[in-house]
DNA sequence: TGACCGGTGGTCATAAACTGACTATGATTT
DNA sequence: AAATCATAGTCAGTTTATGACCACCGGTCA
């Protein structure tokens, strides 16, 4: 190996240091009450150094996020596999999603606050682009689950009604997280939010095989 | 930790890595077939850095021997462990020397082209006596041996004895091994160099048992 | 014998990477 | 609203790394 290439990868060894590091702090303390000092003390490097690899504390923040995302999506995509219902395949997804979610919950506070256009980080409108045009492409994973409904005649819908069901499907599976994590007790919530996104999957699956 | 600490560490990380790419090409190759552009290429360094660490090819060939001599020291430490006859400790001595230099050849020829004080690198004095002065502390594990043997009255040697009988002992092990292994064929070489080892260890603990 | 030559150990000017004291700025207290 | 504080981001100085270069040595050939 050229010393070229191993400056390359002791490079990137330390980017993912001070990633690690930082979402770690992160996720215990939330973006603005992590300093980018403590940033490098974990990750045993000095403040200017962090600057070597990012342009801005947000700019780290912006990348674990959309390392998050990736990771979420590489693992969803599997969903698409096998052939059946779309009620079936839909219903996977929001389990898929509950699950993924409840083994880190402020993982889920951190891309929520985005996902939910809710963030109060100052993002610049680039890193804003780029996580909401990661989160739109999570986004429109439903949109195909519900088109191939449409496709094998199990749902009626038309162009617009997908976009606007995507849209209802999204909040709701958003919305009863949150709701439970944030305003809910720590007992049985896992429970709770099957039965409460179960209840809302009957009905919602309901509502588009007939009414629309 | 500190910024100070990672790079201490990494620093040592690097000092190893030369070592370890050196120290494969000195046994491949030998000390002067070895150029210091090959170690640094190996260790995925430039030439230059190597010298930031070594002062010069023979330093690093030296630090290597200071390190086999010392790994070996850690393994034949435990012989001392159990109470037995002094003859027998010296024949497990002698069989585990054999052991370790046979599952590398080439260690044995930069070791024992200092332990017979041939070696022709342009070492400084100061490297020649570190190196020499290791070499003497397995040396002496003999020594220590054989007085074992006087204390409890299995040899009756004096103390000018004990220092002849171990260069004798000595110079019979590292001589028998240099000559199945430099002289002698591949075939059976372990078994040859062990009988021919027995045979001797069989007239010198019979001699010093007896005649001194 | 001595001029030449190829190869290599070691050097050093330059570049890359890192450090932490410092500055600017926005929030908080008085 | 002045003063104090906290902290994101900067930058001059330091450490570490690079590879072209030099000096030297052993071998070759006239």
């Amino acid at each position: 190996m050229s010393p070229e290439k191993r400056r390359i990868r002791e490079r990137e060894r330390r980017r993912r240091a001070i990633l690690k590091a930082s979402r770690k702090l992160f996720l215990e303390k939330g973006f603005n009450q992590v300093t980018v000092s403590e940033i490098a003390q974990k990750a045993a490097l000095s403040k200017g150094a962090i600057y070597l690899y990012f342009r801005s504390k947000e700019e780290i923040y912006a990348q674990i996020l959309l390392n998050d995302i990736e990771k979420f999506h590489k693992k969803v995509i599997h969903i698409f596999r096998e052939e059946r219902p779309a009620s079936e395949i839909i219903a996977d997804f929001a389990d898929f999603y509950v699950k993924f979610f409840l083994t880190d919950r402020e993982l889920f506070r951190i891309l929520i606050s985005f996902m939910l256009h809710t963030n109060n980080v100052g993002f610049t409108e680039e890193m804003n682009k780029r996580v909401i045009q990661e989160t739109n492409k999570t986004i429109s994973i439903i949109e195909r689950i519900l088109q191939s409904g449409v496709d094998s005649g199990e749902f009626k819908l038309g162009k617009e009604d997908i976009r606007r069901v995507r849209n209802v499907f999204w909040g709701m599976l958003n919305g009863i997280i949150s709701l439970h994590l944030f305003v809910g007790k720590e007992t049985k919530r896992e429970e709770r939010i099957r039965t409460n996104i179960e209840n809302g999957l009957a009905i919602f699956i309901e509502g588009i095989k007939n009414c629309m």
